[in-house]
DNA sequence: TTGTATGCGTTATCAG
DNA sequence: CTGATAACGCATACAA
């Protein structure tokens, strides 16, 4: 059993709240008093129990962060960025993983509530898919990143992914591909479309039509063998460029190219989104749009932390990094 | 402010005690009453206070995870398989980056101590580098993983890295290498003297000598500059393959072979060690030594929750999987 | 069957 | 300057 106030208390011969006074530096007493009582305290292994001045004082520190999986860079990353705020302003962050399952996402932010988090941040949101009453009750901070759906109803910190996808397939257009495949992720319902929306903007912006045979996806949990998978049906198309929604994919398809001999870029441009530290690495480096991933927890977090009494909608730009995975079509 | 207990007992017109007991099944009063008290509760809105019930039960069914840094690879897959098991036994696990450095690992372990977490999971421990007293009163079970250094102090799941590194460096024996290095990272100091030991083992197992100028490290921060910075040195030699302290240096030194025009791994095989995601992804494909992260995790979280009275060291067993930046010497 | 009292560990208020 | 007391929210032993 850890040492208490109490124990502090008996030893020094003084109340519980002297000690606490002493340790604490408030109130007034001799400079000998408090040093002695702190001599005492620090002698015993006193520290302080966490859960009873939170309960005290009705706040934890805490954030809890809900995620679909920690292995993934991009989250991974995001989480880095949360927990470097938090850390620095002496928060500790609760995890829970999602695992895409919108009830277990709800269970865990009621999980969260239940242990009194000071806010919630929350990646990957399925919020209002449900009209969930049980979320009604809870009137903590909820801050949410890259939510696609619940903008205007929840907190959100994002990227303007439809823009950026845009962005990044009108630069295809601008060098002269005319045939380019989308490869989406059916598993994130939201922001998948939005990404596919951008994908379908550009395609207007440039006065082509939209075949819907270029647009691709699969239900797979694993984004590097959805990639993989799906390169069979693209190559049954004349696109000559594909558009991935995430980094993963791209290079899960573009292993799939090389197992094919089907050179990247001579045969086919790709490009990614997110800028995973792999992408870089990769082989061809693969041209992507880079997502402040760091950046984008860090915002989240203080967001909680100066919690604003309207909602709002923060947007971080994203940049579109050319490597050599694309090249113009001659 | 939440809904307390004493809020439904009010509305309900019973005391607080009656209310805890219908909602946790405890105790005996007809069952209308308690799914009257039920359906209040749940109107309401009521959700228990964690803190409460962890003061009351001296317990928070929570674990403090102290890794160096989430966005590593490694790592995530480690909080990955520790954050299942703990979810599926109702712990939560809280987490703190330490970033290398010793002191803020002590300082997180004692916040975590602050916070009265059921337990602590360290990885990359610098435990005993210090004789910290400040560690001696915290009573609570702490596993280590893939410590090197504090075996028999500290409970420690791992694998065997001298025993394992020592197989894989014998197998580049067998296919004909003799001028092997051995590229390390300076900031695990502990590890990377193991991993290195185990290289000299199998050096003297096949009766060869060990060349000081075939062992390489770099002090960097990042493991894919420190594989890629340190090329040059591992070509001012004759070695025809490296092994290489983890799989981020080894891709960093292949990303560099290719820049160069050296062939991996025509011109000089590679291996690496933990096998990450990455590594199977990369091209070539790399021999690397299996590390069951998941399973580490689980292990640890495992070993947390059915402590053991008497200090243990679970070894888990690894798997030299040969891709293709290895071939035989010809 | 239900209510009262107590304790978990801390801090703040209020007397002394 | 310091000590007793209440309060944070809950659960349980005990009393009714």
């Amino acid at each position: 059993m850890p040492v208490t106030l109490k124990d502090v208390a008996q030893k020094a011969g003084v109340s519980r709240s002297t000690v606490s006074r002493a340790l604490n530096n408030t109130g007034r007493m001799t400079e000998e008093t408090r040093n002695h009582i702190k001599t005492i305290a620090a002698e015993m292994g006193y520290v302080p129990n966490f859960l009873a001045q939170s309960l005290h004082e009705t706040r934890t520190r805490t954030i809890g962060v809900v995620i679909t999986s920690i292995s993934n860079p991009f989250i991974s990353e995001l989480v880095e960025g949360i927990e470097e705020v938090a850390d620095n302003s002496g928060y500790t962050i609760i995890l829970g993983a999602s695992k895409f399952d919108p009830e277990k996402e709800i269970k865990t932010i009621l999980k969260f509530y239940q242990r009194r988090v000071d806010g919630i941040i929350v990646q990957a949101a399925h919020l209002t898919n449900f009209d969930d009453r049980r979320l009604e009750s809870i009137d903590i901070p909820i801050v949410l990143i890259n939510d696609e759906i619940n903008i205007g109803t929840y907190n959100n910190v994002s990227t303007d992914s439809r823009v950026e996808v845009k962005k990044a397939v009108n630069y295809l257009f601008s060098i002269g591909h005319r045939h380019i495949g989308y490869i989406g992720s059916s598993l994130r319902m939201h922001s998948n479309r939005n990404r596919r929306m951008g994908y379908e903007d550009a395609h207007e912006e440039n006065g082509q039509p939209i075949n819907e045979s270029h647009i691709f996806s699969l239900p797979m949990m694993s984004d590097y063998e959805t990639g993989r998978k799906i390169l069979d049906r693209v190559l049954d198309t004349n696109v000559t460029a594909v558009f991935c929604y995430c980094d993963m994919i791209a290079i899960g398809l573009m292993n799939a190219c090389r197992e094919r001999g089907v050179s990247v870029p001579d045969n086919l441009s790709v490009v990614g989104f997110d800028n995973i530290d792999q992408a870089s690495q990769f082989y061809p480096p693969l041209t992507t749009v880079h997502q402040p991933k760091f950046e984008l927890g860090r915002r989240a977090m203080r967001l909680i932390q100066h919690y604003p009494s309207e909602v709002v909608n923060e947007m971080l730009d994203c940049q579109l990094i050319v490597r050599e995975s694309t090249r113009p079509l001659t």
